[in-house]
RNA sequence: GGCCCAUUCGUCUAGUGGUUAGGACACUAGAUUUUCAAUCUAGCAGCGGGAGUUCGAUUCUCCCAUGGGCUACCA
């Protein structure tokens, strides 16, 4: 049998990093069976509906590598088919129509609360007689079609992970399938779209595990085949809340904006929930695709931990080719204003000479804009502090400063021939290395941390780097 | 309140009726070193609690605690 998953966000919003995540299960779960991977949009509440949604969750799938088979499809587009099944189940006397009015039901739902019941709908209209209905029907009343769920025994569900689920038939409500407006519930268009779009494996999120037995009922009332269900855990904070704003990046696109790799996104999802073994940590998606079993992600839910998605990233940066990283890095020299939107060769080749120096150097692309800022602007102002040290005070370094600067003015700053002269010098003058280098550094990049010193002073030139300690020594 | 789900180092996890409970991130120390990184080495740290089953439970059962979800004409 071909397996069959799918994606079913709903319009509403940015893609959420754990909507990624659960689209990567399914997505792994359908190619590694050779099966098929659909993407459905949930479109069903026109109110919450948010234009140009569905071109961002389309966006940051492919950008993550995730691409899926055939059209896309929209619950929106498809209002026939689910009206067609609640009618059947009218005619069959398994759901009915409800007249009850939204300040209504929400004076039961208090009334309830109040008495300490069970909340939900108190089924008024469940045994309505005919004359009652066609009544309201001649009046023109909306009317929801609601479920009627068997009053008494129990429903089993199967989770996949979980196993068998029982539920007691008396706790269940008569939901909603159709409401007013002629839209479908979740729990109507879930079943019909699933059915008919052949799903095997439904995976959705463990906040569903509570309707279940309503689905599980739908299914069987209109004679479909069950799928299987698997619950995915959620994806949580710091806070042991939902993953959200709060706790930083939380959005796909935020994650693209401050420069993870695809790669690096989808090896650390991959692995928050699931795992292959007690060793291996580095995956790439033919090696998911290849080793993925949806029957071993995690029941509990995780902790998302920026930290150890920052180690990922930095892995696959220092992973990246020269041309793939340069690629990759220009668009934050561009954002960051060092160049301008096409670069000239020139300022290309400089680039070039800059990303090696930076590769094993930062996390995330975006670190790119403050690491390299000397590489572009001279340093405006010292802090003094940062030319001092334990047996070197300002006076000292403004020293070595003056007397290093003929030394630079004879060098032809090759990597090499810096190192030599350098070492030469710090010989001569008997100076700690550190002595000598640490002003240098600081005058050039107006940072007690940068790349190697003759990487660096290479790369920014002889006559930028006499001016900017001419610079510095004139403000010390 | 009702119903449901979950629980191994700080975090993500592996694992078994008898293991020195394994790995990764983070952290600490050391090596390297011109700083910061990177890299390498070492170290720290865990089975939520209580009963029961058993010769023996982290592992099986029950109870509790804690965390989470649902309780909408939202998904």
């Amino acid at each position: 049998m071909e397996i069959r998953t799918r994606f079913a966000p709903s319009p509403t919003g940015h893609l959420h990093i754990g909507g990624l995540r659960s689209a990567l299960f399914s997505y792994l779960w359908a190619k590694h069976n050779n099966g098929k991977f659909f993407l459905r949009i949930e479109d069903t509440d026109r109110s919450r509906y948010v234009e140009g949604a569905v071109e961002g969750i389309k966006k940051s799938l492919l950008w993550a590598g995730i691409s899926w088979d055939e059209d896309i499809i929209f619950q929106s587009e498809r209002l026939d088919l689910y009206q067609k099944a609640a009618n059947k189940l009218l005619e069959e006397e398994k759901a009915y129509r409800c007249f009850c009015s939204e300040s209504r039901l929400e004076r039961v739902r208090k009334l309830r609360e109040q008495n300490k019941l069970p909340s939900g709908y108190d089924r008024k209209c469940r045994n309505l007689t005919k004359e009652e209905i066609d009544e309201h029907i001649a009046n023109g009343d909306p009317y929801v079609i609601r479920l009627k769920v068997p009053l008494e025994g129990e429903t089993i569900c199967n989770d996949l992970l979980r196993g068998e689920i029982r539920f007691d038939n008396s706790t269940l409500e008569d939901i909603v399938l159709i409401k007013s407006d002629g839209f479908p519930t979740y729990h109507m268009a879930h079943v019909i779209d699933d059915n008919d779009m052949k799903i095997t494996h439904v995976t959705r999120g463990e906040e569903w595990i509570s309707s279940m037995p309503v689905h599980v009922i739908l299914f069987n009332m209109f004679g479909f085949d069950l799928p299987v269900y698997v619950h995915l855990p959620v994806v949580l904070g710091e806070s042991g809340k939902k993953l959200s704003k709060r706790d930083g990046a939380s959005s796909v696109a935020e994650f693209i904006e401050a420069g993870y790799l695809p790669e690096a996104i989808i090896n650390y999802l991959a692995l928050l929930g699931w795992s292959y073994d007690d060793q291996t940590q580095i995956f790439d998606m033919k090696k998911l695709i290849e080793l993925f079993d949806i029957s071993k992600v995690s029941k509990a839910s995780a902790v998302f931990s920026y930290e150890k998605l920052d180690w990922y990233n930095g892995y696959y940066i220092r992973n990246l080719s020269l041309e793939k990283f340069y690629e990759k890095a220009l668009p934050y020299f561009i954002k960051a204003n060092y160049v301008n939107e096409s670069p000239t060769p020139q300022e290309e080749q400089y680039i070039k000479k800059i990303l090696p120096q930076i590769q094993d150097r930062i996390f995330k692309l975006s670190d790119i804009i403050s690491y390299c800022k000397f590489f572009f602007k001279s340093p405006e102002n010292y802090n003094k502090e940062d030319f001092i040290d334990k047996g070197r005070d300002l006076q000292r370094s403004k020293e070595i400063l003056e007397k290093v600067l003929p030394v630079l003015e004879n060098s032809e700053f090759s990597e090499k021939d810096l190192e030599e002269n350098l070492r030469i010098f710090i010989e001569k003058e008997n100076l700690k290395v550190k002595d000598c280098f640490m002003p240098i550094r600081v005058a050039i990049c107006g940072s007690r941390f940068s790349p190697g010193l003759f990487e660096t002073l290479s790369i920014i030139g002889k006559d930028e780097t006499i001016k900017r300690i001419k610079n510095a020594l004139s403000q010390l």
